[in-house]
RNA sequence: GUGGGUGUAGCUCAGCUGGUAGAGCGCUGCGUUGUGGUCGCAGAUGUCGCGGGUUCAAGUCCCGUCACUCACCCCA
């Protein structure tokens, strides 16, 4: 250990990377712990996809995409390989892997498969607040051979709706469309060119119906075919009012009564299983093309700025092998995202920035056996605990536990009697204790979640 | 990718028209010879992002560069 010490290397974060704190990490494994468990209590199994894809396969998707792609390659590469090749590049995304994943194994899959999918995701965009260029989402999907039955369209959301009442967040509102009703409509009234109607409309909340009327016209609508779609698009029920309205607008077409009558499943499912936590609104449309059925967009009251949680949507081809057609449905959380505001804004807070309960005081060095058997002994009933780091002054040791948060400190041989005693140091109250029968309050077993009106 | 802002102690920041580096919080010790939080006293901590230039002299002015950050685009 002589080495004379190099000028340590400055460090500094990596824009659009986050590390949390301690504290910070306990709110996001809780978060991560309800989303667990609600997924599995729906029946969901776990899987993993490995982290990077063939870059072809990420591009394949179509579109912008390949701006985002991290690619990944060995530093030491040939350097008269073509430098331009890279072959793996990281997931952007968890639909993609899982599309490959289920043609990989379509053999040994049962169908309807479905899986929840808990993992990293990386996009090298410019990272801003809630935006970031790696972070965790939280997919699930449902994927059959050849057709897909539509009540999945309506039972997926209800899962998602389970994680948002369980956790300590605001009202989250899963908004819901299908994109056979605008799709109908738009055909009803003459209108060709769908999807380039769709992103326009898409852009309602951003820059309000003049705008969007404005670029419809430019688009090639009459101003009465932009009317309607304002109007179609302004619809928004918790119930199945929605239908009235549509067909007070006074178009018809077949698809427009598939889209209406599907949507109308899902919001009903909603309304009997998870009351106030649907609405149907017809203007979500997500740009994604290759969405074709019902799409999700979640937002949080209060925070709508934010833009979408949790959204999602019917793929009638999620996957093909050429032969057979998988289509799937599926939405998925931005944890990263969520935690980002709730943190970001101190909305959310741990009680304590380590998992454990108790600090067991140590008197002496030679007490420090001691003071482990007790701590053994709490461990063994579920009480999580460390052994104070130094036989210090009663008051460090006490300091020690009140800076990370733990309530309590236990004090071997502190008793009259020469039993142990155990302090709350909160309320100051000390009382005689058994490490083989103590047990804290349940509430300060674990790390609470603590949530600031703010 | 385009445009703005900011880089000084662990954190938040001050530092004027260039003249020897500061505050608050936090941290350590002591008051308090084994039960914290309050209070008082004392103390430690800096490649002033990096490189170059101007100058007798640069945290300060100029050029470059990097990082972070905000907005646009797009998304979760």
């Amino acid at each position: 250990m002589n080495t004379p010490a190099p000028r340590a290397a400055r460090v500094t974060p990596i824009s659009g990377f986050p590390e949390y704190l301690p504290a910070e990490r306990i709110v996001e494994q809780y978060f991560l712990d309800v989303i667990r468990e609600t997924f599995e209590l729906h029946g969901y199994p776990s899987i993993e996809t490995r982290a990077v894809e063939p870059v072809d396969r990420l591009l394949g998707k179509g579109g912008d995409a390949d701006k985002e792609v991290y690619g990944v390659t060995r530093l030491a590469a040939d350097e008269d390989e073509d430098a331009g090749e890279v072959e793996f590049g990281l997931h952007f995304d968890l639909t993609v892997p899982f599309a490959r994943y289920v043609l990989e194994n379509a053999g040994r899959l049962s169908f309807p498969f479905r899986r929840y999918q808990i993992q990293k995701v990386w996009r090298g965009e410019r990272p801003q607040e809630g935006r970031y260029r790696e972070f965790t989402q939280a997919d699930i999907d449902v994927v059959d051979v050849g057709e897909l039955s539509s009540h999945y369209e309506a039972e997926i959301p209800l899962v998602m709706a389970e994680i948002f009442a369980k956790l300590p967040i605001g009202r989250m509102t899963i908004q819901v469309n299908n994109r056979k009703i605008p799709e109908g409509f738009y055909r009803g009234i003459g209108i060709d060119d769908i999807t380039g109607t769709l992103r326009i409309v898409d852009k309602l909340d951003k820059v309000g119906p003049e705008k969007v009327q404005g670029m419809l016209e430019e688009a090639g609508c009459t101003s009465e075919q932009a009317e309607q779609c304002l109007a179609l698009a302004a619809i928004r029920t918790d119930d199945l009012g929605f239908v009235e309205q549509v067909r007070a607008l006074g178009v018809e077409h077949p698809t427009l009564d598939e889209g209406l009558e599907a949507l109308s499943r899902v919001i009903r499912t909603g309304m009997e299983n998870a009351p106030g936590a649907l609405v149907a609104d017809l203007k979500i449309a997500r740009g994604l093309d290759y969405y074709t059925g019902t799409v999700y967009e979640t937002q949080l009251e209060g925070y709508e700025s934010w833009g979408s949680f949790c959204s999602g949507g019917r793929y009638d081809a999620l996957a093909s092998d050429g032969r057979t057609t998988y289509p799937g449905v599926g939405i998925s959380i931005g944890v990263s995202r969520l935690l980002g505001l709730l943190l970001g804004k101190g909305l959310l807070t741990a009680s304590r920035s380590t998992p454990a309960c108790v600090l067991v005081a140590v008197n002496d060095e030679e007490g420090r056996p001691e003071s482990t058997r007790i701590a053994t002994a709490l461990r063994s009933r579920g009480v999580p605990c460390e052994v104070a780091p130094k036989p210090a002054k009663f008051g460090k040791q006490i300091r020690y536990a009140e800076r990370r948060g733990i309530p309590y400190v236990w004090f071997p041989g502190a008793g009259e009697d020469g039993g142990d005693q155990v302090k709350d140091i909160r309320s100051g109250e000390q009382v005689d204790a058994r490490p083989d029968v103590w047990q804290p309050p349940a509430e300060d077993l674990r790390p609470q979640i603590l949530r600031r009106e703010g």
